[in-house]
DNA sequence: CGGAGGCTTGAGCGCCATCAACGAGTGTGG
DNA sequence: CCACACTCGTTGATGGCGCTCAAGCCTCCG
């Protein structure tokens, strides 16, 4: 199971940043953006750095004679847009998947002095790092697994992701995307991830059915993921390691809205 | 032509920050390590970021059937090891290619305090949005394009790479990587390389023997790479976006053996 | 109620994996 | 100096996963 740890002795000020961050968000108002619109567009410097709030967003690169991959997905509490607010011109796009709330911090004035926070720095290469971990296990996912186990890896992927979000609690959750847009994600065309999708369900599996998701064979489902029933890892114990997302989300879930991460 | 250009108004603080960076670098003995050695290794907490002097090193993700996937690639000057300074403990391989020198910077005591100044966090936010756009590009090109383009692409972006770097000058490179680890890296097997390569050489586009890739006819190089004559992009003036690495290395070639970013 | 977007299913084929064998280059030890 | 092992590269034969093309269906919505 990707859990990834800090590092202990990091903890205290990645916290510190975190919440540096969230209550610079909270500053902003939440301004809304319908399903399909763009936030980010290629070619084009960005103006904000964004937190995403009761919707989903995808990172896509797209080529001129139609063919496009999404290299990300953005579910609520995401923090978007840090890796192209250095860059004048990024090469991706940046879409909402649902209508979706977002709160900013402008690039150009808050963004360098929040930097200039050496605990938001850490928290913000923290963010980065996670990013990147994701994109990582994406391509190692594309190039190595068959279509079965890409759509395992994804399903699960996005389910733990959510539940350490505390979105979900039950083995199932709302994935507004399409099979287009699956097929893009995975590298594979909607034809074949539909197939895929009929053979998992009717092995019961996973169901998904007008963008929910069941999972009804977890240890099956990770099989195919390539887990084979690792025993988890032992571990780090409290001295070596703690949790970071669980435990950041202790120290922030302060009762109000925006928490996570 | 992925070429990233960072905001104009930053451009001071970057440069800054890499100056900083390296000098840290530079506090630190050259320690050699031989090919196929590990530098990183999974669930083991990773003791230093290192600059990577004079050779070729890969960030790998591995299975326990075997199966492998190369997800990123060091060349002579890049920085290693900022994604899994944070965390406990890491979900990568980093190894050797060829023999190699590092510089390390150590995680606990030296890079904090480091990312404490304001451009070097800024700096090492850079390099981490960089090595994600890489990993970005991979994901894109093995989902959306068949194995000459990744070659192609591949080929064309170390390129580029090295060219930026002045690491080379013509139309050549050494590019030390077996064809198993191409298929690693690109999501293909050793024997698919080994066709696709012939191709490539008997249609005169572009020739590898012995490690050494000449690359014969670039532009229908750039167009398997699905990259259609585009016109480059107007570059940005002078005004709007600096290129960053040139105009980095600018700052940074002060004729010493460190340099490059 | 017509149209659009998304989902479903079938038929055929091509890219690439797999299996297998062999050659070339290099280092090692008798 | 040669036998040997080992790694890397090369090439052929065969088959399967997933793409392409095509058609029909469902659902939602104006």
């Amino acid at each position: 199971m990707p859990r990834t740890t800090c590092r202990a002795d990091l903890y205290e000020d990645l916290a510190q940043g975190k919440l540096a961050l969230r209550a610079a968000f909270r500053r902003s108002p939440e301004q809304p953006v319908e399903a399909g619109a763009r936030i980010i567009t290629p070619n084009a410097a960005s103006e904000a750095v964004y937190l995403l709030g009761g919707g989903w967003a995808y990172r896509a690169r797209e080529w001129p004679d139609g063919r496009r991959a999404i290299t990300d997905i953005y579910v609520p509490g995401d923090v978007i847009g840090l890796e192209t607010a250095l860059v004048s011109r990024p090469e991706d796009t940046v879409a909402a998947l649902t209508p979706l709330t977002l709160q900013a911090i402008d690039t150009r004035a808050a963004l360098p002095r929040l930097l200039g926070q050496r605990t938001v720095a850490l928290f913000v290469n923290w963010l980065l790092c996670e990013q990147q971990r994701r994109v990582g296990r994406l391509a190692a996912a594309i190039a190595r697994f068959d279509a079965e186990g890409r759509l395992a890896i994804m399903l699960l992927e996005l389910y733990e992701r959510l539940r350490r979000r505390e979105l979900i609690t039950a083995l199932g959750y709302t994935m507004p995307l399409t099979q287009q847009q699956i097929g893009d994600h995975l590298g594979l065309t909607l034809v074949h991830v539909n197939r895929v999708l009929r053979s998992l369900r009717e092995r019961r599996i996973v169901n998904i059915d007008r963008h929910v998701v069941t999972i009804r064979d977890m240890a099956r489902l990770q099989s195919l993921a390539g887990r084979g029933k690792a025993p988890a890892a032992p571990r780090a114990g409290a001295a070596a390691g703690l949790s970071a997302e669980t435990a950041l989300l202790a120290a922030a879930s302060a009762g109000d809205g925006l928490t996570r991460e």
